[in-house]
DNA sequence: ACCATCTTGAACCAAGCAGTTCAAGATGGT
DNA sequence: ACCATCTTGAACTGCTTGGTTCAAGATGGT
């Protein structure tokens, strides 16, 4: 159901110059992958989400991989891109910018239009049983949030040492919430962890340089 | 190749009054799902994993779900005793109890004999797609997590509040060890998740009880 | 009115899946 | 030697998978 036209399905086969939506295509199966995960998505359930034919699917946007690579990639500078602007004032206010951060991914569990967890944590835990380029794109968007993280802080002026394990940590406690979002937990617990989180690095960012 | 006898398999069929190794085919099976996930493991794969025929998991180990369920039980178990007593000195030194707790799991991830990540976390990334008794398992098992962290908070004299969100903190930082394990995440990074995790306890265990 | 362009549904393929059944054979107890 | 018991491999069912192909039909431009 991603038609540009407004002209809609009837009886027989019906075609034409429609030229169908690939960026609504490409989000409905982004989110039916970050639902079910690789495996478990068929052709088929991208074809029902999509509401593209399985040949339009194949001839527009390539094989299960090829599409899983490009929604990976979507997915990844969609977010990335606001957790850059969330981290962009880490300069002046370090600990605001990481309040931020982490509201990206508490309003991205709180939207009820999307699944809870991260497509990225789904593809990392999947690691061992996908090709070897999905792999790779996805350990790479973990590499990018911490290098993210470490700079935003390295610019809130936390020395380098406390800069870099505290990007580590921050990271690993941002993917938790895709693991206990999984799991049900409630919105009041998921910012519990960040609040403790954030009351670590503010203590630290309190004690070293003078604010 | 979990034979309780010496006798191995040669040219026809062969067989006998063998009984095989239960115990050890369970393990077996457990890594095999562990590794790939319920989606990615079919009862071939099991039957290569045990060195079981197919006819004899389901004869003796039952459906692929049912073996599934005591597979997880199985982990949950052996691993919950583990942090049972990792953390059975938290009235005493709630510090080190914590940080044994996060050494078993620090271990598990280093053990080259077992696969990165954890089996709960894998389960509860895949409760979408789950059995109905499985995803309640899997979630009931990250709801004992915290349960065990909250019950050796308090039995460490930190208030209510701080040991509540303090437990749900602490369990999903565990939880994100599997994720970035599985992202390939050095084991001295993932050192650097724990302590700063443990910096922040230690803080706040110092601040309000006389230690 | 016509035609090139595009989409669609359906059929097809080989492969893999979960699950079941069973004759053949190996074994231990007697 | 015999027999009850157990395991095994292999075959089989019916279904789903990823991937391809193609005729039928709908559309827009001319």
């Amino acid at each position: 159901m991603v038609c540009t036209t407004k002209a809609e399905q009837g009886g027989g086969g019906m075609a034409g110059k429609k030229r169908f939506d690939v960026s609504a295509a490409l989000d409905a199966a982004m989110i039916q992958f970050w639902r079910a995960g690789y495996a478990d998505t068929s052709v088929d359930d991208l074809s029902r989400a999509t509401g593209l034919n399985r040949s339009s699917i194949y001839s527009s946007l390539g094989d299960k991989d090829a599409l899983f690579l490009r929604c990976l990639e979507r997915y990844t500078t969609r977010y990335g891109d606001k957790y850059d602007a969330a981290l962009s004032c880490a300069a002046d206010r370090p600990l605001a910018a990481v309040r931020a951060f982490f509201d990206i991914t508490l309003e991205r569990i709180a939207d009820p239009g999307l699944p809870d967890g991260c497509l990225v944590a789904q593809t990392v835990m999947a690691t061992p049983v996908l090709s070897a380029g999905v792999a790779a794109r996805a350990r790479e968007a973990i590499g990018f949030q911490h290098t993210r993280l470490r700079a935003a802080l390295r610019a809130g002026r936390l020395p380098e040492e406390a800069a870099e394990s505290f990007a580590t940590h921050l990271a690993a406690v941002n993917q938790s919430l895709a693991v206990m979002s999984r799991a049900g937990t409630s919105a009041e617990r998921l910012r519990a962890v960040v609040d403790v989180a954030l009351d670590a690095l503010a203590r630290t960012l309190g004690a070293s340089p003078a604010l």
